[in-house]
DNA sequence: AAGATTTAAGAGTATTTTATCTTAAATATA
DNA sequence: TATATTTAAGATAAAATACTCTTAAATCTT
């Protein structure tokens, strides 16, 4: 469902938003390199990605020593979708699973009734889902990588 | 969600399961190329795709004239997750959305909570789904192709 | 001002998925 | 038996995605 670009950038946000509670990060911006390092991910995939994010809106970059990225806005406001729209884009939520161009709720294909509401839950998780939602949950994960 | 192979393959399939029940169909077995001609697929992919459902026993093919493809078991009995087990397989139920080796319901990743209950319907959604079920809504949908 | 650090941008490569083509095998029918 | 029809299987091609590399630009530190 999410692309491996898309799973990467929020691991790197929720971790970079985790990273911004911490009073020696504050406001800080946070190289991409360690973030790469810290999880486990190519850095030049997780730069190549995080330049859509900063057009986006979503980051602030800056470059030469002491660079790197930091959110824009507080992790409260940073939304699980908002990352998704930017990556992936919204075809997932807004095409027919079959396929058809048609499909719609007035017009259901015959798998419809039952996926739309599937897709809006769904849909519903990523809006409503923060940075702030994820990092509280951080702690209890004992996996090496946030 | 669904690759294109699996999108066309459960279009094919609901489509077969509905010209089954006509009687001039009954028991036949339909050419795939009239099945990717009459759903807008190509004949190609449709074939290429159809064999693994036949290997997976849920087809039966037959070759020559009057040959074809046909469901080894009733519309009712054959469920859209069986489809996608042998198409895409399950990994997009098994495996982490953030893509973490360790993450379980015992030690959950900073979203799993909120994502496994959403995939969980999702899995229920493809186990509880029949053909059957599926082609009831068919005729409902005024789009050429079902 | 020079050098080191860090992201930006675009080009390039690899892998996976999608789609097509070709030949062979099976089989119905004339 | 010969021919036409139809799927099987493997090879090939095209497109999308994933991933890497190189060079440039910005900017901090000395």
């Amino acid at each position: 469902m999410l692309s491996a670009a898309c799973r990467d950038s929020i691991r790197a946000m929720i971790y970079i938003a985790n990273l911004s509670k911490k009073e020696k990060y504050k406001d800080r911006f946070i190289s991409i390199y360690k973030i790469a390092r810290d999880l486990g991910l190519s850095f030049y995939f997780l730069s190549k990605n995080f330049q859509k994010l900063v057009k986006a809106g979503l980051l602030e970059s800056h470059r030469g020593p002491q660079g790197g990225v930091k959110l824009l806005k507080p992790p409260s406001k940073i939304r699980l979708i908002d990352i998704v729209a930017v990556i992936d884009g919204m075809d997932f939520f807004n095409n027919c699973i079959l396929g058809f161009e048609k499909c719609s709720d007035e017009n259901p294909c015959s798998i419809h009734n039952l996926w739309a509401d599937k897709r809006r839950q769904i849909l519903s998780m990523f809006e409503k889902t923060t940075l702030e939602d994820a990092i509280r949950n951080i702690e209890k994960f004992e996996n090496i990588k946030v």
